[in-house]
DNA sequence: TTAAAGTTCAACCATATGGTTGAACCAAAT
DNA sequence: ATTTGGTTCAACCATATGGTTGAACTTTAA
């Protein structure tokens, strides 16, 4: 067991994330991942059998370690739809600031193979006992089921559908990185600057989620109220 | 001249559309795009010398046709910022819905080849004669000082950030594309149920934009004096 | 009718690529 | 010191893939 302890396996796996998240899977060679790593080509496949399952592994990792607790804090029903925005909302973004190429990659392995994905994350995503999904999920019935509420109580606009608010959200949240290249462009932005633009956008999406999904006036006790506890909240 | 009337070259375009989008340009195989096309492989190079040469033409000619005419929107001065919000979204959904994978193959390829996208687009993008861009510009700044504008009238939020609003509307946009899988799954909807979703989105994304953008008191203003225009304007 | 030009194809080529072989290397156990 | 078993590598293999060849076919024009 020469190298068991200066793990070549973790050296396999860094380099290959690099590359697959730089160029996807198809996109991806062997030779490349081995120089990425400054290993012999052969020790990938000593290691992980196949491209594709090296690819695997490193997806479904990913996958469970980064994803799947964003899409946990949308189904917790300990918490209240306006915490579950705050803790989504800058959880992604402090996970997405680490793994800047995430989501694209993500997306669009995703949108390649839905079926063996959607199998996957099943796996990486914890489901409670006491709920037993009849069909395969990825998010938030508990998150809907919340706004009816908020929209029942008044705090909430009636005109608002969850669902659309759902993806609106998403997208916010994703769209600073998946297009981070034209945003970047068209804004002249340096590298730094752009760090900054996310750093301080996870505070704007919260607020423009909770412009869209809130009634002015409940937005504005709102603010008032959680003001000083989302401060400490925060960073 | 044969086929140049039953044009091979549309065939082998639209063959290369489908293949490139679905699997992007590394996973795309020329034999693929030949059997879709339902001709010889030769003939690919015959009318398009390379994959890469072929791969630009129908990039560029989508970018042409598709991306840019909603990227003119938001730099057309003509328009005021509430109308180019309406024409850009409206006009997003439209195209994307017939042509739903173009999102993410363009934010795919875009994000692999930054500099000879850049380069391309730079071509696509009709400039005014006015104004002589000294850096490369994807989009709107005309969108941007309206925006503060309006601001300083009282109309819109003091606190919303243009570039952030602008990220924001942009990703309501995509995410309904681009993550089309994820959503359509988590909601347990067929296809058609999704149509449904995205053609109804569309004045969502109007709506929350708006709701982000807009003084409550202004956006209700502006509701009641839009309302019966909007209808006739939509469709 | 025939020659020139444009179009199509089956077969072929060179290279890139995922994957394998067999020997060397090294650390620990005997 | 020697064996054992995991680890590493250079060289190699088979296939996939982008691209080419040369001949056949089709249309146009003289």
């Amino acid at each position: 067991m020469t190298n068991k302890d200066s793990n070549t396996e973790e050296i396999i796996k860094d380099a290959a994330r690099n590359v697959f998240q730089r160029e996807g899977f198809a996109g991806a060679r062997m030779q490349e991942i081995a120089d990425e790593a400054g290993i012999n080509k052969m020790m990938l496949h000593y290691y992980f059998r196949s491209k594709q399952h090296l690819f695997d592994v490193i997806f479904e990792e990913d996958y469970t370690n980064l994803m799947s607790p964003l899409a946990v804090i949308l189904r917790n029903p300990e918490l209240h739809v306006e915490e579950q925005v705050i803790r989504f909302v800058r959880g992604y973004h402090e996970t997405m600031i680490e793994h800047p190429r995430l989501p694209l990659f993500l997306i669009h392995e995703f949108a390649k193979n839905p079926h063996k994905v959607l199998e996957m994350t099943q796996k990486a995503i914890p489901v409670s006992k006491k709920e037993e999904p009849a069909h395969p999920r990825l998010s938030a019935t508990t998150f809907m089921d919340q706004i009816e509420e908020g929209k029942a109580r008044g705090h909430y606009n009636k005109d608002v559908d969850a669902r659309q608010l759902a993806v609106s959200m998403l997208g916010m949240c994703t769209h600073a990185f998946v297009s981070r290249i034209s945003v970047q462009t068209a804004y002249e932005m340096t590298d730094e600057q752009y760090m900054k633009f996310l750093e301080e956008r996870k505070e704007h999406v919260i607020d423009h989620t909770f412009r869209i999904l809130m009634k002015p006036a409940y937005f504005e006790k709102w603010k008032k109220k959680n003001l000083k506890e989302n401060e400490k909240t925060s960073t």
